[in-house]
DNA sequence: TGAATATATGAGCAAGTGTTCATATATTAC
DNA sequence: GTAATATATGAACACTTGCTCATATATTCA
């Protein structure tokens, strides 16, 4: 296996997109398509501020993408490996 | 999609799991097999003490299982979803 | 232009995390 | 029995994280 040092630190990063409920949930809601940043604070009912803190993050990491519409900033998932170890940390969550 | 708060919340603490690069290398290392606490200690250069908390969470989730032999304890990965999370994780890390 | 709206950002803080260090427990050898 | 070894555990502490609140930026509309 070999993992080095590197490696190791940039797996975690990418678990740690999702190490967190809220993130989770964000990026679950994401997999149904692209969604506004007021429509993600309220279907999880959290602030603007906090949702986009968290997308900020998830940006710089390129898990997420933004597409500009007028004052409103739609956000995607930008990567589809996020979607299959979502889906198959579910599926041990569920069946495990 | 319809997640519900408790499942994002395990979903959560799966990801937590791999969300730290100690407890990456220890996963990479049990990859190969089972391990005692204090050659799993060696390898990371982390002292037995820290290897033995992090194992101790490990345990808790039931993704690592422990053997007592004499006064040694080996370890081993408790659970194939774990080590399929990490290979594509390490998939998305080296090719993404 | 100025007000309203949508999002982003920085500071501050409470809560959580991973380590070290000291100590406890369990097993083996003498 | 005592000493030595392997692991576990609790407390303490530095560091990180995710939030709130205030403020900034960008865009639309009147």
């Amino acid at each position: 296996m070999k993992l080095t040092e590197l490696k190791a630190i940039q797996l975690a990063e990418l678990f740690s997109a999702l190490s967190d409920a809220s993130r989770v949930r964000l990026i679950s809601l994401l997999m149904e398509g692209e969604m506004s940043v007021s429509t993600l604070a309220e279907e999880l009912k959290m602030t603007e501020s906090a949702v986009s803190h968290q997308l900020r993050g998830l940006r710089q990491m390129h898990l997420v993408r933004a597409r500009k519409d007028g004052r409103q900033v739609f956000y995607s998932l930008d990567d589809d490996h996020v979607s299959k170890l979502f889906s198959m940390g579910l599926d041990h969550v569920e069946h495990g």
